[in-house]
DNA sequence: CCATAAAAAACGGACGTTCATTTTTATTTA
DNA sequence: TAAATAAAAATGAACGTCCGTTTTTTATGG
């Protein structure tokens, strides 16, 4: 049999790690056995290692794929922010972050199981930093806000930034994936209202707050 | 061999559970075998068995003696806690939460392996109905906050609180166990003190803001 | 001596990986 | 176009190891 060709190898090695993605989701890393990927992906069991070296590599591969549709979500979200510390951005960075936890919710699962099985070594990258990407996408706008005087005294705008990203992300990781069930006494709706008023009461200073009005109104209307 | 005592039966539990928890913290759940376990305390194999039925009830034991003692430290953080909205009572809530994570690392590895592999079954508790129980134990402070107009409009006390406690717990969460290395840009100290600082500004309505600037300042001095 | 604790041995099964074998199929040949 | 070829892909049995648990044996001390 002459070489299958790259696209082939390639459907091939997408069926094996759905099924096994599945799998370390479902049972854990350890949990999974080579047999239950083999079964899941309709390939035998010898076969999985014309397509990976080891078991680990598996999750290896699943993972950098993952990282770079992650990280592709991310560019988007944040290229459809315009104004990064008006309310309306706010609560549109929440919301997109909760589709973004919802919709892939196996992959902070495969996180978690990185943390505990390898010491984070895969996923580091996702928070190592977070700040100051963040500043080399926004950093004219937050120091044009600055010189506005729209920021309060002594609040950095990146660091904030990064504090509602991280807290948004983190509502939505509880009442997903740990039983929160409106942790925060309130629908989704409510809580994403409830932040994006924290941060941008606690960013803005009562000037600029005035004059976000509009857009904070229209944001936290619903 | 006369019955042992009770004493002496928990002491042995004692260590087999300490071997257990560093081994189950170190490579995960299913990655520890009971003959890890047998060694690690220095207790035969077969011998295990006379103290726990199976592995599972190894893990669920460490879980109810941690969580118990996670409960216990959390009563005496909130006890410390006179005004829950003050600047001050924020920065130090988010001072002792950080000791909390950073003391107790472990247990909060042992959660994710219960989200994963028990569907976080064990630790189901420590976020569901979180808001009511800051309710119920600051719900006069709040009531009265608002009724003095301390609040801003259209926030709730509770919720807020939840908030700031959940943030202060995810950051040191992200900086001890995901690599974070100051994800926020900053330092712990100056990442509560801006942590604090949203949360304080976020809340509060600008009156009782400069009532509460003595507090503030000294909260925020560091 | 006896009840119990502790240790050791044994059990059946599942694990990740390897490998000899069979099947498949793109290409070459007729 | 159809048969032949040969190299790659796919297979599943086999390997040695380790698993959680059970059973058996030995040690202990009142």
């Amino acid at each position: 049999m002459p070489k299958l060709s790259a696209a082939v190898i390639r459907g091939k090695k997408d069926t094996i790690e759905d099924a096994a993605r599945e799998l370390f989701i479902k049972q854990g890393f350890h949990a999974t056995s080579m047999r239950d990927i083999s079964k899941g992906a309709d390939v035998s069991l010898g076969n999985l290692y014309n397509y990976y070296v080891t078991k680990d590599s598996i999750f290896e591969s699943i993972i950098d794929g993952y990282l770079s549709v992650i990280d592709d979500r991310l560019k988007t979200i944040l290229a459809e922010i315009d104004e990064p510390l008006e309310p309306a951005s706010l609560r549109k960075l929440g919301e997109s972050v909760g589709r973004l936890v919802n919709e892939h919710s196996d992959f902070w699962l495969l996180m978690y199981i990185d943390v505990l099985e390898f010491q984070n070594r895969h996923f580091r990258k996702m928070f190592d930093g977070i700040t100051d990407r963040f500043r080399k996408i926004f950093g004219h706008k937050f120091i044009a806000a600055e010189a506005r005087g729209d920021l309060r005294l002594g609040v950095d705008a990146a660091s904030v930034f990064t504090a509602a990203y991280m807290q948004f992300f983190n509502y939505f990781l509880v009442e997903k994936l740990f039983g929160g069930n409106q942790h925060m006494g309130l629908t989704d709706d409510q809580a994403l209202n409830c932040l994006t008023k924290v941060f941008a009461y606690g960013t803005l200073s009562e000037d600029s707050l005035s004059r976000f009005k509009r857009s904070a109104n229209k944001a936290l209307s619903s």
